[in-house]
DNA sequence: ATATTTCTCCATCAATTGATGGAAACAATC
DNA sequence: GATTGTTTCCATCAATTGATGGAGAAATAT
């Protein structure tokens, strides 16, 4: 038996999907507290009580999204763990700051959600949390910064998030970064990874350069 | 004559100071939307109406508060720049990680204001901006990594951002951070400044270590 | 065609919010 | 002590918000 959420995701032209699509936006651009269900509804261009004829409490809708998100983010990091198999560290880093660059600058509502989700202090208590302690360490491993879960040094697990938030940063803040910068989508987009690598790579290849690079063949 | 603000940052014990400090902090966790007038008011232990008494409407009172943050970063911005005289690039980068970080770790209503003042799309429109654009050319002459406030490139512009966003999200996130590093407040501080440094010093000095270095006496 | 289920909207509710008028308490001046 | 000005609170307003009941419309089943 499908779940409500299943079921929607399956019918991507149900009234209950395209509702959950129009509230990532609006919840990712407003946050939880300042998106209204009305604004949902009016911009789906439904009735109010339509939306919770069939997402229930406004809360239900924000628990169903945010499970998405922690899925897809799931996911995401599957993929960089399989693209650096066997590669020596700059190469990792390179790859993983592209595939995941690219992937939120593609969904902004995902990094809103994660930065408001990270940062809101007034949200209700019944509402799930957006999963990214989980990831580090995972990530931490991918890299070949660390040898098991259990092992993954404060020092490491700060550096990983660090970085991870240095790029939700960018890509949220883009209506707010790009005007300072005084550049394109694309050029951001171009920037962004550049400016990360720049910052990155040379830290975490500076001290373990030999025995990593030593893996390439 | 002096002006309302300044009269109320001269006696810090008056009604109207006692509310703008209640204010930064509530308007910091919460934003400028989830923050109530009333929660204010509760907070200092008045009556809604006294706080409209002293200071008229909701925006007066965060605009009041945004000017006031606005001036401070630009004094902890001229302390860093006082400091970083004369001294090697990878002492420049040190001297201002330690300095802002302290300044932010003491006062992380900032940090939570410029954040949610660079991310929150739902804010009225007279509402004042934080201008952290104005302040990027300046850290990068700081801290010589550009001639002029004309010459600064986009990719040191971006660099700087960067930079500068990784110090906030640690301030604002702690909350959200500490957990999972499971570490306490002292040693947060401490792995703040090593991941910063970690990451900073060895990128910007990469390059321009010799020229940079050939300052030091 | 009729009956049943699914969906959509209108009207409305109670709670919360920003904001104000006016009365009382307090303080300063004469 | 009376007068004036400042500060505080109570009561209240209109607008917005999350949420619901019920009447129809639309689709589906019989």
């Amino acid at each position: 038996m499908p779940s409500p959420l299943e079921k929607a995701r399956l019918n991507p032209d149900s009234m209950k999907a395209k509702i959950l699509g129009v509230a990532r936006k609006l919840f990712g651009d407003y946050g939880y507290n300042s998106t209204t269900t009305r604004m949902i509804a009016g911009k789906v261009g439904i009735d109010i009580s339509t939306l919770y004829y069939h997402w229930g409490e406004k809360q239900d809708l924000y628990e169903a999204l945010i499970t998405d998100i922690n899925e897809e983010i799931k996911m995401e990091f599957k993929e960089v763990e399989k693209n650096v198999k066997n590669k020596p560290l700059a190469e990792r880093l390179d790859i993983a700051i592209d595939i995941l660059t690219d992937y939120l600058f593609a969904h902004p509502e995902v990094s809103n959600l994660i930065l408001h989700d990270s940062f809101n202090k007034s949200k209700p208590e019944a509402v799930p949390d957006i999963k990214i302690g989980d990831f580090t360490s995972n990530i931490a491993i991918a890299m070949d910064l660390a040898k098991s879960r259990a092992n993954v040094s404060v020092e490491t697990k700060a550096r990983i998030l660090a970085v991870w938030n240095c790029v939700l940063n960018f890509i949220s803040g883009e209506s707010f970064f790009r005007p300072i910068l005084g550049i394109d989508r694309q050029k951001y987009l171009a920037t962004i990874k550049e400016t990360l690598k720049f910052i990155i790579v040379p830290a975490f290849t500076k001290e373990k350069k030999e025995e990593t690079y030593g893996i390439k063949p």
